[in-house]
DNA sequence: ATGAAAGCGCTAACAA
DNA sequence: TTGTTAGCGCTTTCAT
């Protein structure tokens, strides 16, 4: 094992104060050059690090910050975090910060882990994911002063209450919709999330928006079901089945478009009158899945996401007033539309 | 913002010593029952948590966990890392430890990564993922007696260097081979990766093993090809054009399986010759794309090995000698087999 | 069973 | 520009 080198043997040998090593390591512009040049010589040979536990008693920043992660859900839709989180695993490291990872059930769990984390480890800032309507986590963290970014945009308050980095999400099913109405498709309908979540509304707004447009009426062609893959199949079936002009479907995640996109293509399904239909089919999130079975899908930039969700938060962490950005999506072409 | 309360407020307000605080805390035995439960009152009462900053300059140990997170790879093997990576945040939390996150590129990186967070943040231990031959990680953490377990056997050492837990590769294909060949299928077909890898060894070792069970020769049946949903669906052509008998495919990956199945459920391919062959096809890891599209796939119990490496990292922290695992893989079945 | 003293490695404030 | 002092909050001696 490396022997523990501190900054008092960086001095000892570079003929210094522990002080001067430590300006010429933190507040280099105060050191003469050259007695800055020698002391990095010596940090080199030595290989001296930073003990962050003695620097955090100090400074009282510990250089971490606080992710919670969560279980996998249905397992098609955890890749988004995943890729997320990734991201911003390189973009904290760019920064100097490492990522300290916590598990919570639910909003006051996870305040709970707030209190417990910030007393342990003290972690500089938490990034935040799945904001919701209000979403007792940001007021929490708001009433304390403590620095902290969301990815997901706050839905119940002003945009600016908190720094926050979202993906447009209405942008992504308008475009998806868009691309729909441009292959000659006019009955086009959405299968999304039960109204009241953020996210979900978002997304049917989208679509609604395109058909808006194109001067089409949605109505009678939007349902609402939890997120799963039999649930977006039942909706299928049960839109197919009730309209038979029906053509094309828009849906809210690649689960529900699975779902849906086994109806389409089930050869000669029951919803099927005479003549063939040929369903198309949009996802959302471009989850590997979609990929795998050629799925048309929403595409959410998560690593730029993570870029710029450390960006704010490192202006949080320098106060600097920090601001919010909505990334725009992109639509990935496959077969099934 | 709480302020932050040291073992000094709950000192006075207990109308104690500090030291008494941190006896009543950290060794129970050794202070009174009634002054203790005084003690623990005030702690609730104030909302103390220890300072781990402080707490790590006196004993040396931060109570953290360092593991790193890779990209996503193609997207469809990634979620076997996240699902163990969810498991074991919830295991170590269970143990009183953090996951700290961190990203490298190759082995070198990877060990420059390890000096980096030794001498900053000072984990307790290390746990290492995707171990292969000759693994250069391993051996610079055991030169230097750092604690540490890995998912994933050691590939080109004695199994008992180092504390390990691994899930039993061979078993699960040989259970999806057996599988194939209860249900009637004589030539069962391999793909899987380029001889070399010890986890792809393992898992062709396998099904040569149930062949071999069964008096099958496995000669001409199994093909090596990188892993990727393209390279299985050209694989799948190449060994179902060579061979008309062949009605089964065993694949190392589900990316791998997924191109098989594309060119197993093709309807009148050309490798098809007179009669219509229903191909069967596993796959392996159980992912969402599995589940997604009907795959029979081998299952990783990721929770339970999340949980045993922590057993067994704890245990490297202790000193108490630990050991290695070898858990049993299971085979789901679905349409695909 | 409890208390006092010391010091982990670092940097903010001040002195030289 | 460089050095000295002090102390962050905790726990490991050692003394009471």
């Amino acid at each position: 094992m490396a022997d523990k080198v501190t900054i008092a043997d960086v001095a000892r040998v570079a003929g210094v104060s522990r002080q001067t090593v430590s300006n010429a390591l933190n507040t280099p512009e105060v050191v003469r050059p050259e007695t800055r040049q020698r002391v990095l010589e010596v940090v080199e040979e030595l290989g001296y690090r930073v003990n962050f536990a003695a620097r955090q008693m100090r400074t009282g920043r510990s250089k971490l910050i606080a992710i919670r992660i969560d279980p996998a859900g249905d397992g098609v839709n955890g890749s988004v975090f995943d890729r997320f989180l990734h991201g911003l695993t390189e973009s904290a490291a760019g920064a100097g910060y490492r990522l300290l990872l916590y598990t919570a059930a639910d909003d006051q769990k996870e305040i709970a882990a707030f209190q417990d984390l910030l007393g342990a480890y003290e972690p500089d800032g938490f990034v935040l994911t799945s904001t919701h309507h209000k979403d007792a986590r940001t007021s929490w963290l708001l009433e304390r002063g403590l620095p902290f970014v969301t990815f997901g945009r706050p839905w119940s308050e002003p945009a600016d209450v908190h720094p926050w980095v979202d993906v447009d999400g209405s942008a992504g099913t308008e475009a998806a919709t868009e691309h729909l109405l441009a292959a000659g498709h006019r009955r086009i309908a959405f299968i999304g999330w039960p109204s009241g979540s953020g996210v979900g509304d978002d997304r049917r707004e989208g679509w609604r928006r395109a058909l808006a447009g194109a001067g089409l009426d949605p109505a009678g062609l939007s349902r609402e079901t939890p997120d799963g893959i039999a649930d977006g199949e039942a909706a299928a079936r049960d839109l197919l089945t009730a309209d038979p002009d029906i053509t094309a479907l828009v849906c809210a995640s690649d689960s529900l478009a699975l779902g849906a996109l086994h109806v389409a293509r089930s050869p000669n399904p029951a919803w099927h009158a005479e003549a063939y239909r040929r369903i198309a089919v949009t996802g959302f999130d471009d989850t590997p899945v979609a990929k795998a079975i050629g799925l048309t899908s929403v595409h959410q930039p998560l690593t730029d996401a993570a870029a710029r969700c450390m960006d704010l938060l490192g202006r949080a962490l320098d106060g600097t007033p920090p601001g919010n950005l909505l990334l725009p999506p992109s639509l990935v072409v496959r077969q099934s539309a």
